[in-house]
DNA sequence: AATAATATGCAATTCGGTTGCATATATTAC
DNA sequence: GTAATATATGCAACCGAATTGCATATTATT
C-alpha cells in the first residue's frame, strides 16, 4: 500500500497525519497477525512507548482497529474492517491465538455465530477467541 | 457448601489442604461471578498478595479454576467443571462481562457452538466472551 | 512426635499502562 | 508561504498487577 493511502485512511477518521501513526498504520497493514504495544514498541524504536500508546488509543478511539481480548494481560489489537466507526464496531469474525508463536490474528473469514444470553442480559459485542497452533507452527 | 467438602475438592485434586487454599475456593464456590486476584485480595485481607497469587496458579494448574480472557488486562478466574483435569479444559460454556458493574461470569448453560479454523490450524480451546448490561445492572 | 516436602510472608523487582507538562509539529487562516 | 492555533510528541515520573528469592511456618507422612 502506498503511503498516501495510509495518510489518506488516517485523515478520513478525523485524525492528524503525523510520521508516528502513518508508520503504525503501516506495520498494521503489512502484518498478518495482531500488534501489541511491545510489537511496536520494538519495530517502530524511534517513537517514545508514550507515542506508541496514544497513537494506539486514538486508533482505537476512531475505530481504526480493535482491542482483542485474551488471556495474557497484554493488550493486543488488530485493524477494524471499512465497516467501523467510532460508534459502533462490527467484529464478527474469530481470533485465533497460538499457543506456540503467540500470534494473535484476526480469522476474517470465519463468523461468530449467532449467540443468545439469559433472559435480563442486554448482548453488546461478541468475541471469540480460539487458541491452539496456527498454519506456520504446525 | 460444608468446609470439609472444600477441602476434599482441594485434596482431589492433589493439592495440600491449607487455610488460604480452602478460602478461596469457599470464595470461588460462594461467589457467582469470576474472581481477579484483587477481588481476593479485597475480600481475604489476611493473606499476603503473593500466597493468592500462588494459590490462584496452583488452582489453575490443577484444572480446579479457569482463566477467562478479557480486554481489561485484569486476568479473571471462574471454577472449572468438575469435568475439567490439569491436561484437558473443557470450557464449552460462555462468559459474560457486564460493561456496567464489570462482573464477570459464566453463563454454564449457555454452550459454545460448533465452530471450525482454517486448514493447517489446530483447535485446542475455545472461548466465547459476550459482553453488555448484566440482569443487575438493567 | 519427628521428618521431609511444601506453603507462606516479606522484600524487592519487573513490566505494562498511565498522566502532567514543556516542546515540537500539523492544520487553518491569511 | 507565513503566522496563529490546536494537537501530538518526548520525557520524567507514577501506579498497580505480576513475579521471584529466600527465610520461616505449616502440612502430610512415618
Amino acid at each position: 500500500m502506498e503511503v498516501s493511502e495510509l495518510k489518506a485512511i488516517i485523515k478520513s477518521h478525523g485524525l492528524r497525519v503525523t510520521d508516528c501513526r502513518t508508520d503504525v498504520m503501516g506495520h498494521f497493514i503489512k502484518n498478518k497477525g495482531a500488534l501489541s504495544q511491545s510489537d511496536l514498541e520494538k519495530r517502530l524504536e524511534k517513537y517514545d512507548r508514550v507515542t506508541l500508546y496514544r497513537t494506539l488509543h486514538s486508533f482505537l478511539d476512531s475505530g481504526i482497529i480493535h482491542k482483542i481480548p485474551n488471556d495474557t494481560g497484554i493488550a493486543t489489537y488488530g485493524l477494524c474492517h471499512n465497516t467501523c466507526s467510532p460508534e459502533k464496531h462490527f467484529h464478527d469474525h474469530i481470533h485465533f491465538k497460538c499457543n506456540s508463536c503467540g500470534t494473535i490474528e484476526c480469522l476474517d473469514d470465519k463468523k461468530v455465530p449467532n449467540i443468545t444470553v439469559p433472559l435480563g442480559y442486554k448482548m453488546e459485542h461478541v468475541n471469540l477467541i480460539v487458541d491452539g497452533i496456527c498454519a506456520s507452527c504446525a
